[in-house]
DNA sequence: CGAAAACTGTACTGACGGTACAGGAGCGCA
DNA sequence: TGCGCTCCTGTACCGTCAGTACAGTTTTCG
């Protein structure tokens, strides 16, 4: 009975590590079947298609980057009575926390499932779609949080200025990635942090 | 003699619409020979494998993305004398242009083989680092000339913010695709305007 | 013990990328 | 006129891979 899930698991796990390592569409069946131990049979019985794998791979992926999400910027809650504050220690946390990635940021699943090399299914797109609006909610509130204590030199919409955290990571993990420089992404991450001390920063101060 | 490059432009032209329509991976050689009125060996003597179509696809890409920043910042220079006015009528154009993609942004080819859902080769790997390094001499260019004139009210290198131009926009396309709004990522060049303004705005000044 | 869950084994299919190779049409040139 | 080159066609074949079908077996739990 919980045996299922064991196998289940060790197959994402070998699935995980191959998918970050050569991408999803390089990864075949057949050699997650000879990794995991199992028969192809058995990997049907637990996935119906390598779709539905992919699906079990993002949620999983999704379900992490909360977490850490959660982590980091509790932390910086904690650190900070100033949502400003807190928010721009939990960015520096960030920040320090992707410097600290040995090869770089693995990707985005998120990212190479909608740069769609292959043909998704609409259940991976709408699982896409919800991540992307979660992150919304989440940063969306913390620059709600902030306009509440600091006025804003520039009127900008606390929805498109959370977007802007997920377009700096995605787009720094895709530049890193082209320019096979890993300190881009938490480099970008700190030029977007600037800015946005710059935004709420009153107007005169050094 | 120039037949050749006839037929192997049909065989591109009809690629691309594939590609961007549904990927890479996706996009079969046999679906190209049947579009293209040609046979599979016709299409081998032209590329040597579907790697090979993919770097032509790239080169070409990147070519005509260069042209289209060409037009856009070389049209904004016109417009203003001031580099640092020049650079936000470039943003602007930009942002319009991209409001004006029927069905959003097709996806940058850049960052679809970057983030490498299937295996591609080093040469093109690098040719993606050359169009990405391409991005920061050009914006880079830009912020230097800006910085000449105006002093940024934090000290930030121009190498990061030219990168960021870069970032803002893969990244815009990544979420844009993911959020299922097209409108996200000419919003997000929009939001990345006002940082930059904001950032070479002397003290004070509303 | 019995039933359900969790597999194994075998055999097969179709799509796809790719190879090999022989040959032919059309064209420019000496 | 014929040689050679580019630009293909045609045919046959290979390995890999996702996926199907389905019968049978072991494992696990109540």
């Amino acid at each position: 009975m919980r045996k299922g899930r064991e196998t289940r698991a060790k197959i994402l796990d070998a699935a995980e590590a191959a998918v970050l390592a050569k991408g999803f569409g390089a990864t075949s069946i057949d050699e997650l079947i000879v990794e995991t131990g199992i028969t192809k049979s058995g990997f049907f019985y637990h996935f119906r298609d390598k779709n539905e794998l992919a699906k079990a791979l993002l949620e999983r992926y999704i379900e992490n980057d909360e977490r850490i999400y959660d982590e980091i910027f509790g932390r910086a809650r904690e650190l900070a009575d100033d949502p400003l504050q807190a928010f721009l220690i939990g960015l520096k946390l960030l920040s320090e926390l992707l410097s600290d990635l040995p090869n770089g940021h693995p990707g985005c699943l998120v990212a190479t499932m909608c740069t769609q090399e292959r043909a998704f299914d609409r259940e991976i797109r709408e699982i896409n779609r919800q991540a992307a609006l979660m992150w919304r909610r989440r940063f969306g509130a913390m620059f709600r949080d902030i306009m509440q204590v600091h006025k804003p030199r520039e009127p900008l919409d606390a929805d498109q200025l959370a977007d802007m955290v997920s377009t700096v990571l995605e787009g720094g993990i895709v530049l890193s990635k082209a320019l096979k420089e890993p300190k881009s992404l938490p480099d970008q991450v700190l030029v977007f942090r600037t800015f946005v001390r710059l935004l709420f920063q009153p107007a005169g101060q050094p």
